[in-house]
DNA sequence: CCAGAAACTTGACACTTGTCAAGAACGAAT
DNA sequence: ATTCGTTCTTGACAAGTGTCAAGTTTCTGG
């Protein structure tokens, strides 16, 4: 009996403990989020601590707190983004039923991301970049790129089946072409360049039937 | 007479200002080259004027004295650097006389490139990004990206002429596909995977002939 | 209700940063 | 040789940085 009393007991402390990890965990992700506002107000260069929780509810401390120094948050908030991107275009895939379809609800949601997540994106391109300097980040950044060249084979490989054919390019040079595209137009549209995403537009509606 | 020779007092004021503004400009192209090479170390975020300073001949004084503040000499930095860049492939494109030859020697300068200039090429991504963010940066970004657009674009006319055919797709198109290529390509060399180069090496051989 | 743990705040630390002023070294014209 | 403008060095300043320890509040199990 005792040794059930024993084995109760160290069921309720590990439930407990999974729970307070669990809250843990979320507030580690809140505070990543608001760590997300500020990134991508100022980007990866001028963002401090201070400036993170000066833009949040809470206080610097707190970051320290949950993270054990301040690669471990922005590593935390890259993993994180990386949920919210990936599936962007996962619905419009699954429910497109034509090539037409597939095509202007692709365009739809590129030019709602340029115009509306101009900052994360632009953030997103800035921790890339710092992933050729910081070792700590590559691990993750490389893992989000594949992530990234998956859902664009995706979104070709559907648009090329409902045509009764085959991507003519590897998925890395897909996603190289439309990655680049993305960048150059995000760049442009920071800019103030009103023909940017239209211009993209254009391109990616005249590039999608010659590569699939 | 008298004006004889004020005319020659002007003209050799002139001359002397025309010598030291020259002499001024180099020294400052010698300091931004100086700060290249601890940008390409360090990136943007993490190089500092001291650590510049440290890192080459000159004490942080000078680099105040010639640039009126550091964005001043980071834009210089990417001016001139842009230079360097943009006639990589000229010579290829000028001395190539088949497809074949326009190939390998494309290929390899490319390959050279990743090899041994992969810490300026980083520091052309990250400044790159941070034109998202610094609006100082985006003039001279833009038009480097136009110039190298134009580079990738002379490679691909060159090579489309040789086998009598044209570049399927635009210079946009085109420049994203290689830039997205690279890009990925530095990281992964950068992160010391052996077959970054190689792989591609393979792409773009598979990929010139079907989009010239 | 209360003790102890968890969550959070605050303020201080050591250090780095961009900037700049004061002056030294240098060079050239008089 | 002296004077004057250019070039460069040095040291200082204020602001900002990541980090952390000490203390306060909040929560929670008994």
């Amino acid at each position: 009996m005792a040794r059930q009393v024993t084995g109760a007991a160290r069921r309720v402390t590990e439930a407990a403990e999974v729970l307070r990890d669990e809250k843990f965990n979320a507030r580690r992700i809140e505070l990543a989020e608001a760590a997300l506002e500020t990134l991508g107000d100022l980007g990866f260069a001028r963002t401090s601590l201070r400036e993170i929780a000066q833009n949040s509810a809470f206080t610097h401390g707190v970051f320290h707190y949950y993270f054990s120094d301040k690669l471990d948050l922005i590593c935390c908030c890259v993993r994180h983004y990386k949920a919210k991107c990936v599936t962007r275009y996962d619905e419009v895939v699954a429910t497109a039923t034509s090539r037409d379809e597939l095509t202007e609800g692709f365009l739809a949601k590129l030019a709602a991301t340029l115009q509306n997540e101009a900052r994360m994106h632009r953030l997103w391109y800035d921790l890339r970049a710092q992933a050729m300097f910081e070792t700590a980040f590559r691990k993750d950044v490389l893992e989000i790129d594949k992530s990234l060249e998956a859902m664009i084979w995706r979104i070709a490989s559907r648009y090329a089946e409902l045509g009764g054919k085959r991507p003519v390019s590897s998925p890395a040079a897909l996603y190289a072409l439309f990655d680049g595209l993305f960048q150059s137009a995000l760049l442009r549209h920071l800019a103030d360049d009103k023909t940017a995403i239209p211009e993209l537009l254009d391109e990616v509606r005249r590039l999608l039937p010659t590569v699939c």
